[in-house]
DNA sequence: GCAAAAGTGTTACCCTTACACCCATGT
DNA sequence: ACATGGGTGTAAGGGTAACACTTTTGC
C-alpha cells in the first residue's frame, strides 16, 4: 500500500483537551492549568496535550487524565464531547482539538501530576464569567457544562461526581448544585431508589451528614430511556 | 509569534465524512459513494474529504456536502457528530476525520455532484448488516442513525426530513420510518399541534396523501426541553 | 429533648394512551 | 356511496409534585 504524498494535502497538530469536571463545595468547578509557555502565557486553561504518533484519540485523553490529575479510568466517565478546528484558534500554525468532558468525584488533591507549572479547581460560573481562558476554551467549557448538565436528565451519569459510597442525599447535592435549583428530598429519594439498576445497596450507613443515618449505595448501570429526573 | 517546529510533534491529516440521512419510500437511507482509488477501491464509503488549509471544520463538512450532493445549509439541518482517529483506520497514513450529521429532505435527484465516480442512497438497514463500507464507516454511520433517532424524541429536527411545506401526516410518516414503529395518528396530531413553536401553519391546505385535505406545515424553531415524542 | 436529615404515605393534578367519532376530499 | 386519511372529544391510567408524617441518629 503506497503512502500517500504528504505534500498532497494540509497538515494538522492534533491535540486532546479536558473539560473535567467535578463537584466542590456546592458548586460545579473544572480543572484548569496555568499556561506556562506562549501563546497565552500565564493565563489558565483547560489541560490537554498533543495526540501521539501512534496513539488513539481516547488514549490520549486518558493519558493527559492520569498526567494531570492521577486519575484512573475506572474512577471517572469519559466521554468525547466535540472537534474544534478553527483555522484561527491557534496563532502559530493549524491545530485541531478533540475535546473530552470527564466527571470525576471531589479530588483530596486538586493534582497530584505536574505537567503543568499550577493547576486548580475553579468553579464555572467564574470561568465562564472572567473571560480569561486561553485559546476558545471557554466555549469548550461552555459546551461541556451544557452537556453535563442535560446528561443528568436521561442517564445516570451524576454518579461519576460522587465518591464509591455515597447516600442518596449526597446524590441530590450534585444534581443540585449542577443544575442550580433545589428538589424535593421526599420526592427524588422515591425516584432514584425506585429507578431499577441506578443504584446498588451496599448494606452499610453513614451518618457523615447528620441526622439519621443514610443508606450507602455504589452506582449501579442503569442508562434508561425515559428521563430519570427532570427539574 | 515563532511557529512551531512541525517536526516537533505527529503530522495528521484531517477529513470530513458526511452521515447523510434522508427518508424515502418508508425506508431511513443514507448517501454513500463508490470509492475510486485505493485503499477499499470500489467499496461503498460515506461522503468526504480532506479539510483545506485555511477552512474551518464545519465548512468543510458544507462544502463536501455542496459537492456531493448541490444541497445548500438552509435546506438541511447539520452537525457535529463525533471524530474518530484510530491509528489504524486508514492504512496509508494517519488520518483524523470529523464526521457530521446531516438530515435532508428526499430529493428529486439522487446527487448533483460530480466529486465520485458514483452514488446513491441505500437503507441503512441494508447498509449496517452487509458489512461491506470502507475504513471505519460502519460505525460512524451506526452512531450517526443512532444520533439521530435520539435527537427525533427532545428535538425538532424531524421536520429537517420533511419538504419545506409538509403535512402532519407526513411528519408522523418521519418518526414511523426513523423509529420503526407505529404512532396514533389522532394524539400524534394532537401532540405536534399543540408543541408552540414546532410547526407554522401557512393557511395552504393539500390532498397528496388522499382522503380528507390536510393542512400544510412549515418547521417552527422548537427545540424544548420536554420530549416532543416518545415512542 | 431537640435539631437535622432519612425515609414513607397520601392526594391532587397533568399528561399520555386508547379509541369512539365526525370531517372533507377523490373516485 | 364509500374509501381514505384529517382532525376532535373523552375517559381511564400512570407518573409527578406537594406536603403531612414517622424514623433514627448526634448533641
Amino acid at each position: 500500500m503506497p503512502a500517500y504524498d504528504p505534500s498532497a494535502f494540509p497538515q494538522f497538530a492534533v491535540t486532546v483537551d479536558l473539560v473535567l469536571l467535578t463537584v466542590r463545595d456546592g458548586e460545579l468547578c473544572a480543572l484548569v492549568v496555568k499556561r506556562g509557555g506562549t501563546p497565552y502565557k500565564g493565563r489558565w486553561a483547560l489541560p490537554g496535550g498533543f495526540v501521539r504518533e501512534k496513539e488513539g484519540l481516547r488514549d490520549a485523553a486518558v493519558r493527559e487524565l492520569r498526567e494531570e490529575t492521577g486519575l484512573r479510568l475506572r474512577d471517572v466517565h469519559i466521554e468525547q464531547l466535540a472537534t474544534y478546528g478553527d483555522p484561527k484558534r491557534d496563532p502559530r500554525m493549524r491545530v485541531v482539538t478533540v475535546a473530552w468532558l470527564v466527571l470525576a468525584p471531589d479530588l483530596p488533591t486538586p493534582v497530584a501530576g505536574t505537567d503543568a507549572a499550577a493547576a486548580k479547581w475553579e468553579p464555572v460560573d467564574v470561568l465562564l464569567s472572567e473571560e480569561r481562558l486561553a485559546f476558545d476554551h471557554e466555549t469548550i467549557l461552555s459546551e461541556g457544562v451544557e452537556r453535563a448538565r442535560s446528561k443528568l436528565e436521561y442517564s445516570s451519569v451524576a454518579t461519576s461526581f460522587c465518591p464509591d459510597e455515597f447516600t442518596v442525599g449526597e446524590l441530590r447535592d450534585v444534581y443540585e448544585t449542577v443544575w442550580g435549583v433545589e428538589l424535593d428530598p421526599r420526592n427524588f429519594h422515591r425516584k432514584v431508589t425506585g429507578t431499577r439498576d441506578l443504584l446498588i445497596e451496599t448494606g452499610r450507613t453513614t451518618t457523615r451528614g447528620g441526622g439519621r443515618p443514610a443508606r450507602l449505595y455504589q452506582s449501579g448501570v442503569a442508562m434508561l430511556n425515559p428521563p430519570i429526573l427532570r427539574p
